[in-house]
This record gives structure tokens, C-alpha cells and sequence, in this order.
DNA sequence: CTGTTAGCGCATTCAC
DNA sequence: GTGAATGCGCTAACAG
């Protein structure tokens, strides 16, 4: 449906203000050298309060503002940092997003983002793609191969992860402790008294799957089963993988994610399945949503903008080639809430 | 709790891939000049096999990949689109993120994203700093001044705006229909027998809400009252305004949006008020969550990607200085769910 | 303090 | 076909 809105673009307001003037305009205007223009806007050195003054008002009236990429080439950094996300609907990302980009604004940096789309095969490239402009690039819960990432960090200067170890490769990373939040959920499913739970798998190629099963290994114990489903990373599988979970005949449903739980949630309510009566359920993450459903989600809370701000810091910390790859490790809370409650037996 | 990873960054791997190899070593290497490499690489001009063949090898072998800072300066566009979203946590601006990411990405652009975080003073310079890089700037409902909006189209060349249209201004914009909508919604519940309901007011900066204000007006009726409660965008604003509401005494909760009315139906929930049976309510945009909860919610859908892209198509179609300000209307569709019914009488 | 010079990496003229 | 020269906008060296 297309109207037109008529009027082309006219400039509305009072100044020629031009598409874009460059550093030579204001000096012009201003009766000064470029570099003179160039020390005002930089501070960098000592500018007479005379010339400084004119240079300011050509600035003002010319609308003036350096093109960064023009001052890119010089300095050889754009001042841009890269995050490179699974899929931006998914709440979880979102708000690691979200973290990085304002950390990054509060140091003048832009964020550039690309979507991957849940497709393992495209992380590798977005990453290399947007390491040609930016900085440095974070790469949120790459699901590529070991071998790629190793290659990764060996095109990619300042690399980053978000839950992801690599096994040699020194890629700074901020994870999660998953073991200890998978822990704390299974502990808290026996003490319940839960003896038969179904956990619902994500993805495969995701490191922090990965770490969820050395945890499950470990609490897996004789009165306590542990029966697994695959399922996927997002609500949709959740729902999907719920009649499966059901068929286990386990007591307790523990979800990927609290983006999986959700969808988990409204399936046993579409089959009248009573949660936590029927059925216990755990997510992880604490998204918002978690507390706002019925029955509020048990879950280990994880501070998702606090990832993106401490990928932002291990960016800041591998300036100037810093110490390697550092590895910081949040601890998430279990928070019992109202979807998990003892067996009927 | 910071550990060390030990080994400094080490290349891992076999290349001698420097950090960053200009044309000029490719050239080098391939023992041509810097013009037939950018020849091969663009491939503008022909190039005889031999050359191209040795050419190509050198890229190969030294990982080139050409600068694109220096390519923006060069060309005058950096291949780049800025998105301003006033808060990245709400999933509606998620998605329409995700929407302008993938149209972006398929045309080989790149996405800089700027979160303003709900202060509607911050756009205009977010705005303005994006526009310095980007080749054109998104703004998704921003919530500034008419006159800032008006500035702000004075200064950035290439502005587009979804859910918000100027007055005068030309300004590109695909915008929901938001009247057509609320309209849908108020026909909804007045048939359902409602004869009292309360709107959950948006942001009052926002343009959507006052879209909203005039389908509102042009509801209301004798036999239909609507009253009205200040509530804001978000599910924890919702989760608030939810007791004012009830105080009203309406029989239905129109909320500003989705996000708003999951915190409701929330609030509602702890308060014991059954949804349906004791209090109808309704949404705004169809977020995925919508229909997990319980029960699904009554809401109006809008294609939140789909925005995305048109806005990305408004870009692309204002190369050139194209024909101004046209404006796409996204048309939205009721969906009854289970949260709405007749009042108890 | 200030202006002039040089060059960041690249694509695009020009000549050959 | 190809290479040498030019300049995008800016800042860091240099002179003055």
C-alpha cells in the first residue's frame, strides 16, 4: 500500500547546511588552516582563543562533523566494535546486544550487528566480514566448529566470546558457569524428590550444551534419571519437543532455556497438563517473560546485559595486543519460583 | 572472577597472514600494479587470465580483503545502515532490527545499531552520530520532538522512519495502521458486550500513541466508554498500571501493546482476577510470546520483520534522491485469542 | 602557536 | 591491457 506524501525533500530549516562539508569548508570559513581547524576539534594542542572562536562558529554554521572514515584510515581504527548474534528474536541475544552496545556508546563506540540466523555455517563469515570495519568482534554463542574458530581467531585480531571456550585457542571469553546452574536446577529437582527428569536438548554445535551435559553426567546418579530430548533453542522447539518430553512419563520437564521453557509451558497448558501439578518445569536465563507467565518460571538467573558488558570490557583489556585470552566466568542463581514443586506419587 | 587462559595469542595456524595486507602487497606479491588488483577485484575492467590467475593467488595467500574505510572515502558511501531503537529489550524493536538486518545484510550492507534507551532526547543525537558513518538512518518510532524530527531531516540525508509520520516534513516512513487496528479491537469488545473499557496509555511522545488517541476518540460511544489509565511501552510498566486499571471498574484492558499487556495479564494473575472470566484483555502487535501465555492473547498482528525490510526498501528506494517522502502503510489484523470475552453482567 | 606537507588504502582517471 | 599519477577527508609530522 503506497501513498506518496508529497513535497520532494526540500530543505526545510534556515542554514545551507550542505549534504556534507569537509574539514577545507571550515577552514575557509573560518580563515584558517586545516590543521588549526583539525587541533580545535581534537584538543590536542594549544589553538589561539581567537581562531579557536572562529573556528567553532564555521563549525556551527556549516554543521560541520569529521567523516569517520576518513579518520579510520588514518588511525587505523574505526571505533566500531562487531557483535555477531544467532538470532535476534531471541530474547537472550537481545539483550546481550543490548549490553555491549551500551557499554560500547558510553566509549564512543558504534555497534555493528549481523544476524546469523541460527545458521552455523554463516557465523564464520559474518565475523570475518565485520572485522573488516570494526575493531573487534563478539561472537555470541557460536555455534561454528572448533576449527573454524580457530581459524577465526587467527583473522579476526580481537576476537571475543560469549559462551564459548575454545580448547587451545586463546580467544578471550565471557561464559556462564553452566555446570553450576545445571547443577543447582538437578539438586534442586531430587530434593523435590524427583526421580526421573527429562532434559530438553539444545543445540548440538552450542558450547554451552555442551557444558549442560558435563553437569548432567554429574548429577546423574542412580535415584536420580536423567532421560534427554532433542529439541532446539528457541520456544517453537520447545513446544514442539514438549509432547516428546511428555511421553518420557519423567516428573519434571528441565528446558535449554527459558525461551525453550516458555514454549514448553504453553504446551502442557494446551494439553491440560498442569505445571507444576503434573509436571515441574525449569528454563535458564531469567528472561523477562519468565516472571510474567503462569506459573513464574524456576530458573537460573543470568545477568544477560552483564555478558555484553564484560565482552565489551575484555575488548577494552585487548588493546594495545593485551594479555591473551583472558576467561571471565558468571555465576547464575537459581531462583525457585513457581513451576517446580515435589512429584504426585 | 577473573581467570587466565594462559599462552599469549599466538597465530595457530600456517599463514603468514599479517594483521592487515594492503593492495599495495598484494600487488607486490602478484608482481602487478595496485590498479590491475583493484581491476581484478571489482572486476570493472578486463584483465588478461595470466595476471588475473596470479592476482587472485596472492589475495588468496595473503588473506587479503580490501579496506572498507578507505573504499567508503573513496566512493563518498560506506556501504553502512544505522537503525536507532529506543530499547532493544523489547522484542517488537527486536524484530524490526532483525528486519532492516536481513534486508541490509542480503544487499551486502552492514547494520550499525544505536539504543537510546527510551529517552526520547537521546534520538536525535544518536540519530546524528549514525548518519556521520551510515550511508542512511532508520529511526523506529521515535518518540522526539516534531521540530527535532524536522532538524534531524535537515542534517541526515537518507532518513527513513517507521511508525512515525511528520507533518510536514518528507520524511520516508512505513507506519502501521495503527486506527485501523484500535478500531479492530474496540469493534471486538464492544460486540463481545463490553460497555466500559480502559486503554493503557503508551508514551505520550510517542506517534503511535496518538494514532492510537484518534481511533480511541472515534470509538467511543454512549453505549462505549473508554477510559483511560497512563501506563508507558513496557511489560513492567504494564505489570504497574494493571491495579489502576482494575480500579476503573471497566470490564476489558485494552493495553498499549503486547509487551504492556503481558505484564498485566501477569499482574492480573497474582491478583487472582481470572482472563477472561472477570476482566478481557487485549494487545497490541502480535509478539511471540503472545500466544504461549494463558491464555493466548487477543492482540492484532503486525509483520514487526516485515517493517523492518520495507524500511530497508524505503532506503534503497531514496538512492539518488529519489522521489521523497513516500510512506508505506503496514495494514495489521485482529486475532482473537482466548483473553477476550463477554463481561460478567 | 600556526601553516605546509605528506600519506593512511583504495579506485579512478589518464597516458602508454 | 596495463601502469603511473591523482585525490577522497583527515591528522601527524614537520617547519616556521
Amino acid at each position: 500500500m503506497w501513498c506518496n506524501a508529497a513535497m520532494g525533500r526540500a530543505r526545510t530549516g534556515a542554514g545551507p547546511r550542505s549534504p556534507r562539508s569537509t574539514i577545507t569548508d571550515v577552514a575557509r570559513e573560518a580563515a584558517v588552516s586545516p590543521a588549526t581547524v583539525s587541533r580545535v576539534l581534537s584538543g590536542t594542542k594549544p589553538v589561539s582563543a581567537d581562531r579557536e572562536r572562529r573556528v567553532r562558529a564555521a563549525v556551527a554554521r556549516l554543521g560541520y562533523r569529521p567523516n569517520p572514515a576518513a579518520q579510520g584510515l588514518l588511525r587505523g581504527a574505526t571505533h566500531t566494535i562487531g557483535v555477531v548474534v544467532p538470532d535476534l528474536s531471541n530474547p537472550y541475544f537481545a539483550e546481550v546486544l543490548k549490553g555491549v552496545t551500551n557499554a560500547a556508546e558510553a566509549a564512543d563506540f558504534r555497534t555493528l550487528v549481523a544476524d546469523t540466523g541460527e545458521k552455523a555455517g554463516a557465523e564464520h563469515d559474518a565475523a570475518l566480514e565485520l572485522s573488516r570495519w570494526a575493531d573487534g568482534v563478539v561472537l555470541c554463542s557460536p555455534r561454528m566448529s572448533h576449527w573454524e574458530l580457530t581459524m577465526l581467531a587467527d583473522a579476526v585480531a580481537r576476537l571475543m566470546c560469549v559462551n564459548r571456550l575454545g580448547r587451545g585457542e586463546p580467544v578471550p571469553a565471557v561464559v556462564v558457569d553452566f555446570e553450576s546452574g545445571v547443577s543447582s536446577i538437578c539438586r534442586h529437582l531430587r530434593e523435590l524428590g524427583h526421580r526421573r527428569v527429562v532434559y530438553l536438548r539444545g543445540p548440538n554445535r552450542a558450547w554451552s550444551e555442551r557444558a549442560r551435559q558435563r553437569a548432567l553426567r554429574a548429577a546423574s546418579a542412580p535415584g536420580f534419571e536423567i532421560v534427554q530430548v532433542p529439541c532446539g533453542s528457541s520456544s517453537v522447539d520447545g513446544h514442539r519437543a514438549a509432547d516428546a518430553a511428555l511421553a518420557t512419563r519423567a516428573t519434571a520437564v528441565m528446558a535449554f532455556s527459558d525461551y525453550v521453557a516458555l514454549g514448553v509451558l504453553a504446551r502442557l497448558d494446551e494439553l491440560g497438563v498442569s505445571v507444576p501439578g503434573d509436571m515441574s518445569l525449569t528454563g535458564f536465563d531469567d528472561i523477562a517473560m519468565s516472571s510474567l507467565v503462569s506459573p513464574r518460571l524456576t530458573t537460573v538467573a543470568v545477568d544477560k546485559q552483564r555478558l555484553g558488558r564484560h565482552a565489551w570490557q575484555l575488548f577494552a583489556a585487548s588493546a594495545a595486543d593485551g594479555p591473551g585470552g583472558q576467561v571471565v566466568t558468571v555465576t547464575p542463581d537459581l531462583i525457585i519460583r513457581g513451576s517446580t514443586a515435589g512429584p504426585v506419587t
